[in-house]
DNA sequence: TCGATTTACTAAATCGGTTTAGTTGCTTAA
DNA sequence: TTAAGCAACTAAACCGATTTAGTAAATCGA
């Protein structure tokens, strides 16, 4: 049973190519109802399916796209692909995933390989380290839309959290439970705006409500190696912070660890907010009070701006700020 | 700048596209030298790129894979996809998700779908009801590996859990602890393999231990209905159970909320003991003790399996059977 | 020395669609 | 009456590779 191709069913309809190509296209400008049934027949009888790839070639659309991120994995990303995939699918676009681990070098490969293959587009949350690269794909032509970290020279086409705000209001509402010193936990943020809104945020907070900003209490944390200094032993020195604001999962995640460590009771005599939710938190022996992204919706966002983009390459840049909620749980306490 | 396409090459370098076309697929069989480094000097210098849809138009090789799944975000899935995409990646080809939610039209669109974009294979977590499409696709010769749920009808390539010594284990550790009325909460199992091996596997294990079957210890779980009876009730009655074990991770997370609002002290009065590990579970109130599935190794097995299927249509169907491992933690109490 | 091999290439068909530029036979308008 | 116009198609070029069959020159064996 040799597959059937558009001639078969030009031939079991007594047309040319041309007209069964042009039904499928649904370009009916100049086709009689009787050509249009008989062409129809033939296909259900012959129960053709058309081949995406001699179409793709010509056409050079691939309804295809790709999504670069970190890691399928991980709460936020799962929940970024999966809107991404919903929207998609409901456009009858396909995507296609690339895992980058925050290794600049597979991200480059990644973007290569999905040229390579002709995707309509790709969204990225972008290291920040292929910024020429992906602005090069985009003067070609290639559609791109960002998320989740935005960075110098590609700030368009993005689709972002408020975190500024958000960082704002975590810190104000810590400094309305009473805390005066509040330590700021982040990794190294000065080519990351993303990062350093934060951080905006958290010092506009301090500010608007007559606080002095203290070099000590911002504390680092590296990917690969962890608290450059751990923010515990802050506790010890006069002027010990009451509460930590950690500035994404895997920080809060990491310190949470070393709270679990010593006497401390998360949200009795010490407090936690973190950015980003976490799975299961209701059955944490604190759950923990957050700034909630939507994930969910970024995803389905990014996928309506590259899918407008691919429709109409003029389309303006756009960047869109989505809001985040604080979610008050149990691990900030009052301090009199 | 036009797209540099294997003539321009060829043009450049003075031979013809032939011999460009062999250069690229390695195949140096009666290739000078000269011609040799003429060739890879063109390409270098138009930095060409070959054009990957077009050569699956004519190879009807597209180095793509779908892997059909609930739901990327959960915890199994994400892990799978990870497995499967990094095994995948290794060895060039792409995959495509698809979510299906448990929704058997969902996945036959899936099916579908994938088939008609001439992905070279298919890896698919079954509902079951699919399960003569799928062989339908197989006999027309394409590549399908099934994971995690096996179907009557579907046991060739498929790479599965050990449930039943899985289930063994895990109530033989209760019984062990002392627990002599354990209750099972399951999902319907009458027609999933993979769901009635745990329950031959709990009732082995009481078998084993000279205990007695006790139907009312069976609890149902339906996906949308939640507990057809709430499991919690038994505890009213004489004879009440001592321990829950629960069939997977949905189920766990229902049970817990449910313990969570009763005075029950999980690990203390009450034991629980689930299938399929759980995220943050450091953190929670009660550490759950589980029976741990490894679904990366999953996936990256279904890949290998598949792909070593699509380069050789004619091995042998195989059936890959996972250990699990149980993962002791907090929630079993000793019963005396 | 001459046909048979072998080496090193190439021409042309092919994959399965889309699309442009026609073609043909009827209507219209002047 | 006749050129223009239009409806309803179709022929053929094209997308950019792979692959088969074939060719010309060089080498080989007897």
């Amino acid at each position: 049973m040799a597959k059937v191709r558009l001639v078969d069913v030009a031939a079991h309809a007594g047309v040319s190519k041309s007209t069964v190509s042009q039904y499928l296209s649904g370009r009916f400008d100049y086709m009689s109802k009787e050509t249009k049934e008989r062409v129809q027949h033939a296909i259900a009888e012959l129960n053709y399916v058309p081949n995406t790839i001699a179409r793709s070639l010509k056409t050079n659309i691939t309804k295809t796209i790709g999504i670069i991120a970190r890691d399928v994995t991980g709460f936020y990303t799962s929940r970024t692909i999966r809107g991404v995939d919903d929207y998609c699918k409901s456009s009858d676009y396909n995507v296609l995933i690339y895992n980058t681990d925050f290794d600049p070098d597979k991200e480059a490969q990644a973007l290569n390989n999905l040229r390579q293959i002709n995707v309509d587009g790709i969204i990225i949350s972008p290291s920040g380290t292929n910024t020429s690269l992906i602005n090069h794909f985009v003067e070609q032509g290639l559609p791109i839309v960002q998320f989740q970290l935005e960075h110098d020279g590609a700030e368009k086409n993005i689709i972002l959290s408020d975190y500024k705000k958000a960082a704002f209001d975590a810190t104000e509402y810590l400094i309305q439970l009473g805390h005066r010193r509040i330590c700021f936990v982040t990794q190294e943020f000065s080519k990351v705006k993303s990062r350093k809104d934060r951080f905006l945020g958290y010092c506009a907070a301090l500010k608007a409500h007559g606080l002095q900003f203290d070099e000590s209490l911002v504390q680092y944390w590296h990917r690969e190696e962890g608290f450059i200094s751990s923010p515990l032993a802050l506790l010890d020195q006069e002027n010990a912070p009451t509460a930590y604001f950690t500035q994404h999962l895997a920080i809060t995640s990491d310190l949470l660890k070393q709270l679990n460590q010593t006497d401390l009771k998360i949200g009795e005599n010490i407090s936690l907010i973190g950015f980003e939710d976490l799975p299961m938190v209701e059955f944490f022996k604190t759950p923990i009070t957050v700034i909630k992204e939507d994930p969910y919706k970024i995803g389905t966002e990014a996928a309506k701006s590259l899918l407008t983009l691919i429709q109409d390459k003029t389309a303006p840049a756009k960047k869109l700020v989505l809001p985040c909620t604080l979610t008050i749980r149990e691990s900030c306490h009052k301090v009199v």
